[in-house]
This record gives structure tokens, sequence and C-alpha cells, in this order.
DNA sequence: GTCTATAATGAGATAGAC
DNA sequence: GTCTATCTCATTATAGAC
């Protein structure tokens, strides 16, 4: 699993960070002030700008610390299951865990507009980690697991439901856990993309 | 089809909202100011607060006016077909032409964080057209058109993949028009949760 | 109803002592 | 490295003539 952002025994760096994924998930960047981050961290305004350069450094620290977090859990699931209906399942598991673990995280990685406030991003679909959930897809394809199709179309496809139900259960719309829907949802994953001949 | 919000010949009211429109899309609404509007609309500054009060109201505004026209051609399509199936590949091909010939109405009604900044909103997936959509595919599941699993999993499976490729696109991702991709995104959008009687 | 000019606020960021 | 005090400035919003 991901460990989560430390927040009150650790350095100022962590606690910064932790205050400011925790206010960036709950009222967004833009409504989110300096003056905030520094009541809620205990950190200094100084400090602050010492370690960050800027607010934008915060969004930009959190946001590649995320990815690569998320990027090395998927791996590992990548490395542990070896067929391709294992891997997208554990992978859905993976994020359903993670919304309801650490909502603020999933939050800030999946619904926060990182190109509002950060202008050299790449869109999310195209960030690490979504690239190797969809190369996962397309090897699956190759090996006649996952039927020809469009790549990009198998990729959301699969991952589609899972994610638009993560966003319901963030927005507060789903009142029971995730893992509740985790068999019918990934029923439906499967049977989207499975080839016929399995 | 939904028509698009008037320009140039238009009242102020509608050039402010055509604007804003633009500027939200492009930019997002907190990197939109006021004075940005009243240099796209053309509009001044007074005649802007005259008509909406104050900023959010001019996002108030088209957020209303975006979530009414989508849920009268989504209501529209319900009407014209009799089951099911071609009731859900419609709506997918409506928001594919939508996201496609108005990018700057899609990008608002989708990936804007409403939240951030109408307090008051509900959640996207709690608007009307979302819940035109469950109740087509809730529909579905009665009469045995679709399998019988959780409603809102239902409802996510179908067009989970659909609006994820629709924010692929937005965001600059996928080169070519969503349209080349309506055959593979139906095919796995039925299959995820067609009955397996059919 | 529409406009220009302006007020009031609070933001992001810096200076400089410790 | 950390802190407090402060600067600068753009933003939202208003006032009041026409």
């Amino acid at each position: 699993m991901l460990d989560s952002i430390p927040d009150s025994t650790a350095g100022p760096r962590d606690r910064v960070l932790a205050a400011a994924l925790e206010l960036f998930a709950h009222r967004g960047y833009f409504s989110t002030s300096v003056p905030d981050i520094v009541r809620a961290s205990g950190v200094s305004t100084g400090s602050v700008y010492h370690h960050f350069g800027d607010k934008e450094g915060i969004a930009r620290t959190l946001y590649d610390s995320v990815i690569e977090r998320m990027e090395q859990a998927l791996e590992a699931i990548r490395e542990r299951h070896p067929d391709t209906a294992s891997r997208c399942r554990s992978m859905i598991e993976l994020l359903f865990d993670i919304a309801e673990h650490d909502p603020d995280l999933m939050s800030f990685m999946l619904h926060a507009r990182h190109r509002e406030f950060l202008p050299a991003i790449t869109p999310v679909c195209s960030s690490r980690p979504f690239q190797l959930m969809r190369g996962v897809v397309a090897e699956g394809m190759r090996r006649g697991e996952v039927r020809r199709m469009d790549e990009t179309v198998a990729a959301v496809s699969v991952f589609g439901g899972a994610l638009r139900l993560i966003q319901m259960r963030l927005d507060g719309a789903l009142d029971r856990p995730l893992n509740d829907f985790l068999d019918d949802t990934w029923d439906c994953a499967w049977r989207a993309i499975a080839s016929d001949a399995a």
C-alpha cells in the first residue's frame, strides 16, 4: 500500500505537505491560501517559502510524490501477477483501497485540475501510472487475453467504471465503501475487454 | 443537439456567458478574473455585476443552463429510443458529439470542479443528467436487458469508459476525433452490462 | 441598463532578525 | 533553517454619472 504522508511528528517539510494535501483535497488549490497552509501546518510563512519557493512548488512536490508512489504500487502489482485479468483486478482493488484509506490523496490525484495550477504538467491520462495501466492492457491484447481493439479504448473501458465510482465515493454520492462494489465492478470491467475465447 | 451559447450579436448577458464559458473551460474558474471576462466579452464591469451579482453568479448561471440543456438532450434520446442498448449508445454518441463540436461546454460540464466555486452545488454524479442516465440503465435491468447487479455499478460501467475517453480528448491526449472510437467504445460498454440472455 | 473610476480586501511573496 | 512583520499588487466588488 501507499504510505500516508506524515503529519504531526515530522519535519516542517512533511507537515506542510500533509496540511496542503488535506486542504487542497477539501477546498481545492485556489481556495487554499498560503496563510491557510501556514495555520494548518504550524510552520511559518518564511519556512514554507524557504522549502518550496512558492505556492505552486508545494503543489508540484505533492503531485510528484503522489504520482511516484502510485506508479510504484502499480508496478508492484504488475510484477506479482502474471495474467492480465488479475493484474487489472488488483489495480482496481488498489485504487479502491487508496480511495477509502486515504481519500485526500486519491482526491488530489484524481479530481484535482492540475493543469490549472501546474502549467507544465502532463494530463492525468498521460501520467506514468495511467500509462502503466494502459501498458498492462496492451500486453494482454498481444497475448490474446484481451479482445483486439484500439488500445486506448480498452484501457479506458476496463478502468473507466472503477474510476467513475471512486469519484462518486469521493464526492459523497456513495454511502457504502467501495469494496462492497468490487465484485460487480470487476465483472463489468473484465467483460468489457475480455477475449471471447477465454 | 445542444445549441451553442451566442457570442457576438447577442445581448450583454449572453456575451458574458459565452466569454466566461470559453475562459473557464480553458483557464479554469480561478485563473479567470472578472476583468478577463470584461475584456473578452466587451461588456463593462458595471454591466456584468448588474446582471450576475458576482463572479459566482456567472458560473452558476452557466452551470444551470448547461445542465438543463444536457438533460433535455438526454431526455429526447430516451423518448426516441425504446430499448436500453440504443438509448445508451445514443447517449454516448451525443456526449462524443458535444465534446467534439463544443469542447468548452463539455469541458465546463465535465471536468470543472464546480464544488470549488459553487458551494451549494450537488456533485456532478448526482446532477439530473447523470441521474437520467442512471435511470435508463435501471429500467433496462428491470426489463432484463441489463444483467442484475448494483444499479450504480451498472451506470458507471456503461458510461465510465466513454466519459474517460472524452476527458482524454479534452486534455489533448487523443489525436483522432471521438467518433473514430465510438464502435469500440460502445462494444465494450454494452458487453460490460448486457444481459447474458441477449 | 451601461459605463468609468475607484475602493477594499486579501492574496502571494520578501526582508531581515535570530 | 525558522520566524515575524511587512510589501506589493491583482482581485472582487461598488459608487455614482449618464
